[in-house]
RNA sequence: GGGCGCUUAGCUCAGCUGGUUCAGAGCACCUCGUUUACACCGAGGGGGUCGGGGGUUCGAAUCCCUCAGCGCCCACCA
């Protein structure tokens, strides 16, 4: 057999994926017999491709999900993908950019029939990535959220809140996107870190009751003068009290408007006047609510300015044009008092880069208030853990102080608004589940028995994407199928469904904290509106991956590295472990290409230690002392290192579960445990220690198997021979059981000792090639000589005896209590090991007097709990027992 | 501006209800080593006044106050 020193995972890695998918074991269907274990995947956009960030989210859904199947779970992961409206509905106007067709010059029929040919052509793409990471998605179950289902169930909510009263129309202050003539979410508006540069104008406005009297305000868009409904100051300002309930006159239009007092204005800024323009600033709307002010709309749709802006030469001209005219006339009329350079922050749209417009339209809101409240409580009560837990206060500040949601986009590509008008009104529209029932409830509105559908003209609007990926751990399931959703009630029946009563809620949500509002805490809102139940007892939420330099990856920086060229290169478990090195639950990760090449280091290890055993050959017989006692110490050895793993799993600290698995696989099974039952050259292992190694890589492989499941499959196989359904992915998670924690002890003081001896070899230069003599003068540990031989092996002694005879001609050294020495005729140098010694004892007197005194503080005896206080009685014991060696091994250095 | 959080070894981070897991881990670094699984390796080693200051306590990385620096979220000054 020969077998290459080094893994490579090319060869096994789409095999073993192929296998686990004929053998059907990524499928879940509800088992009564079994506890169920269900993920629902944070759906990537469908036109995406796999980043670091999908690689690190979906690695760690993968390793609970793995070992919740090993655990006898019916585990299910649902994968699937997100429509993205806006995302999606840009790419595919590019793309038919570039074809030469303007969206503008399509039907809305044509314009969705190019967009699911995008979808079918371009769509799930990344899902096919996830399978070279080893993702074991129920693949049978793929759900799209736009799925003829899917857009059922979120037409069937929006009619239901609608008529629970949660959904209404509003006129809204909302961020417009000019060229795309479409209203923007917050999220979609972009401000530059730095701000960007404008000129701040100072405009003089007539005071109406007086004779040469004005008031200066201070304002970056001179444009919006004409929409001006008043001026308002600080009510605590001095300065302009005399003008309270006084008018100023709006330049060029002549118009008086109100000087009122509102605290919102900021005395230091400017003059301390501002003029308020409700219809074009969002402080200034809300001013206008306040003190009843009149909405004087100015800009159209496309940014120009319509006729109510009273000026004919501004009317259907650009709002940037317009200021520069403005601001001309304003110097004309010598009300431009002045202007300077002002830095200010200026929102941007994500999309088409224009200056956001503050806009007022009528949108679709839901009201948060009271829908909410039950998600709110569910977090602070932990009914729904969020994993940091620090991530609690960011979201219920969010939910304390939860805003309307503006539902409606003027997009194309999206669910959309099942809102029928019948007529010119804004309230002259039937909201329904189809057609026919919006005529029905058209002609009840109206009276009008003979309405028909072409009547009816549907609300152009899609919704947010969020109002349906809000859905999503419901409707994987399909829970609004069928005849599971009760109208009347708004809720979900119990007990329609096998598969939502099964695996709803699931287990655990991994995410990015970034959408904790957008979707987690809007996810937990539907969950308990529809089913009564939080959609998932978890929520893991991960770091952003950065570069080395903290910096985001992103496709401009070109810093993010292609994950499927990583897998190429390092496999897919270098990958995943590499990614789980350094990724505490919401602290960011920073990538490095080092951590991967751990990784794949740590893999090729694996395989190495593989390589020594099934090398190995047996022999009858039985084991020898070492073997015995090596073998006792593993078995404690691995269930400690299986109680803190599952500790880790518990507090979802995976990075720790996989480091404690890492050092028990490397340190305590390779370097120490391997090295203990190795055969000298040449020599056969007895059958009883290859059996319980065999038996150990077994369990070992078990525990490495959630983080790498393709080396570990192909190693249980190539271990033992084992049918095609006998795979580890299905194979029984090891259970705790008790351990010996004296011999885990016993052999930490063992293998300093050996540490001990091999750093004096180092010391001293002497091969390890070369066999030395051991006196242990034991004073500590009385099972310690039962390690003998293993110390014997890992230190190339030529003998080892306990007794309490000091060699002369002696190196010495203290392990914990224990005086140690080596007999290196002619390589002591008496002077120097005395040096030694003489430092090591100066700082030991100096720390058993330091311990003398705390003990003779009366107050630390009295107050202190008695553990504590034997405790330094022992250290103080121990210290002068060391003490009294080194005195020892002194004076015979001196004879 | 409002809220939250962070500061521990060169880097990334553990450190729970104050006391032997109390100063830790991984990586990096230094020395030695090609020994019969692995140089994608082995053996050994160095390295921190736990951001500064003050307090509570017999005892503080851990609790309190304060200063400094950093980060995140929300709202956004005309």
């Amino acid at each position: 057999m020969s077998l290459s020193s080094k893994y490579n995972p090319l060869e096994v890695e789409d095999k073993w994926y192929q296998h686990w998918m004929d053998q059907g074991f990524f499928h879940a269907e509800p088992n009564p017999d079994k506890e169920p274990f269900s993920i629902v995947i944070p759906p990537p956009n469908v036109t995406g491709v796999l980043h670091m960030g999908h690689m690190l989210n979906n690695t760690i859904q993968d390793v609970l999900i793995r070992k919740a199947r090993m655990e006898g779970k019916e585990a299910c992961w649902v994968p699937g993908t997100d429509h993205a409206s806006i995302a999606t509905e840009a790419k595919v106007v590019k793309m038919l950019r570039e074809k030469g067709i303007k969206k503008s010059d399509l039907s809305r029929d044509e314009f969705m029939k190019h967009a699911w040919e995008w979808k079918e052509k371009y769509g799930g793409i990344i899902l096919e990535q996830l399978k070279k990471l080893g993702a074991s998605c129920d693949w049978e179950r793929t759900a799209f959220t736009m799925d003829e289902e899917y857009y059922d169930a979120v037409i069937k909510v929006f009619v239901d809140l609608y008529r629970k009263g949660y959904i209404y129309r509003g006129l809204r202050m909302i961020n417009w996107d000019c060229e795309a003539k479409t209203a923007l979410s917050n999220e979609e508006v972009i401000y530059n870190e730095n701000g960007e540069t404008a000129t701040l104008y100072s405009v003089r406005y007539k005071i109406k009751e007086s004779e040469n009297e004005y008031v200066t305000i201070a304002t970056v868009r001179p444009e919006t003068i004409m929409g001006d409904s008043a001026i308002a100051v600080n009510p605590k300002d001095d300065r302009y009290k005399h003008l309270l309930g006084k008018h100023a006159l709006v330049p060029f239009v002549e118009r008086p408007i109100p000087i009122i007092a509102d605290s919102y204005v900021d005395m230091e800024f400017g003059t301390g006047c501002l003029k308020v323009t409700p219809a074009h600033d969002p402080n200034d709307y809300e001013i206008g609510q306040r003190h009843n002010l009149e909405v004087i709309d100015t800009i159209n749709q496309d940014g120009t300015l319509n006729e109510k802006c009273g000026v004919p030469d501004y009317v259907g001209k650009d709002r940037f044009v317009v200021r520069k005219m403005v601001v001309k006339d304003l110097k004309a009329t010598g009300d431009l008092v002045s202007s300077e350079d002002f830095t200010t922050r200026i929102g941007r749209s994500e999309r088409t880069n224009t200056v956001v417009e503050p806009k007022l339209s009528l949108q679709w809101f839901i009201k948060m208030k009271d829908i909410s409240r039950q998600a709110l409580a569910a977090v602070v009560e932990d009914d729904v853990q969020l994993h940091p837990s620090k991530f609690k206060n960011t979201y219920t500040h969010w939910m304390e102080n939860v805003r309307d949601w503006c539902i409606s986009r003027q997009l194309w590509w999206g669910q959309r608004i099942p809102a029928y008008f019948y007529g010119e009104g804004d309230d002259d529209f039937v909201v329904a589940v189809s057609i026919d029932e919006a005529v029905q409830l058209a002609r009840e509105a109206t009276s009008n028995p003979s309405l028909q559908a072409d009547d009816l003209k549907q609300d152009s609007d899609v919704l947010d994407t969020w109002a349906s990926s809000w859905l999503f751990p419901i409707e994987v399931f399909k829970g609004f199928g069928n005849n599971s959703f009760d109208p009347e009630a708004g809720k979900i029946k119990a007990g329609t469904n096998a598969d939502l009563d099964y695996f709803y809620p699931t287990s655990v949500l991994v995410t990015a904290p970034e959408i904790l509002f957008f979707w987690v805490a809007r996810m937990i809102i539907a969950g308990y509106e529809y089913m009564d139940k939080k959609p998932f007892e978890n929520v893991y939420l991960t770091g952003i991956v950065r570069d080395k330099q903290r910096r985001k990856m992103s496709k401009s920086l070109g810093n993010s590295p292609d994950p499927l060229e990583l897998i190429a290169q390092y496999g897919a478990d270098g990958v995943r472990t590499g990614m789980l090195f350094s990724s505490p639950a919401g602290n960011d990760l920073l990538f490095d290409e080092k951590l991967v090449e751990q990784g794949r280091n740590f893999a090729n290890k694996i395989w190495n230690a593989f390589r020594l055993v099934k090398g190995w050959e047996v022999a009858e017989g039985q084991k020898n002392a070492e073997n015995e006692i090596a073998i006792k110490w593993f078995d404690s050895r691995y269930y400690k290192a299986l109680a803190d793993i599952e500790d880790h799993f518990s507090k979802y600290r995976i990075s720790d579960a996989l480091m404690s698995t890492y050092k028990l696989v490397w340190d305590d099974f390779c370097s120490w445990y391997l090295e203990m039952v190795k055969p000298e050259y040449g020599q056969p292992i007895d059958q009883a220690t290859f059996d319980a190694t065999t038996d150990f890589f077994a369990q070992v492989l078990k525990l490495l198997h959630p983080f790498m499941p393709f080396i570990t499959e192909e190693l249980w196989h190539q271990l033992s021979d084992r049918s095609n359904d006998d795979c580890i992915i299905v194979s029984e998670w090891p259970k705790q059981a008790s351990y010996d924690p004296d011999i885990i002890a016993v052999a930490e003081e063992a293998f300093e000792i050996i540490s001990a001896v091999r750093n004096l070899r180092n010391e001293k230069g002497i091969s390890m090639k070369e066999a030395l003599p051991l006196t242990v003068n034991q004073k500590g540990t009385e099972d310690l000589p039962a390690f003998a031989g293993v110390i014997k092996k890992l230190s190339n002694l030529d003998g080892i005896s306990f007794s309490t005879d000091v060699p002369s001609n002696a190196a010495s050294f203290v392990v914990r209590t224990n005086e140690c020495h080596v007999t290196l005729a002619g390589l002591i140098d008496p002077e120097k090991e005395s040096a030694e010694i003489k430092k090591e004892l100066k700082y030991l007197i100096g720390f058993k007097s330091s311990i003398e005194k705390k003990l003779s503080n009366e107050r630390f005896v009295n107050n202190a709990p008695e553990k504590v206080v034997a405790m330094e009685r022992k250290k103080l014991e121990d210290t002068i027992t060391k003490i009294k060696s080194l005195e020892d091994n002194l004076a015979k250095l001196k004879q």
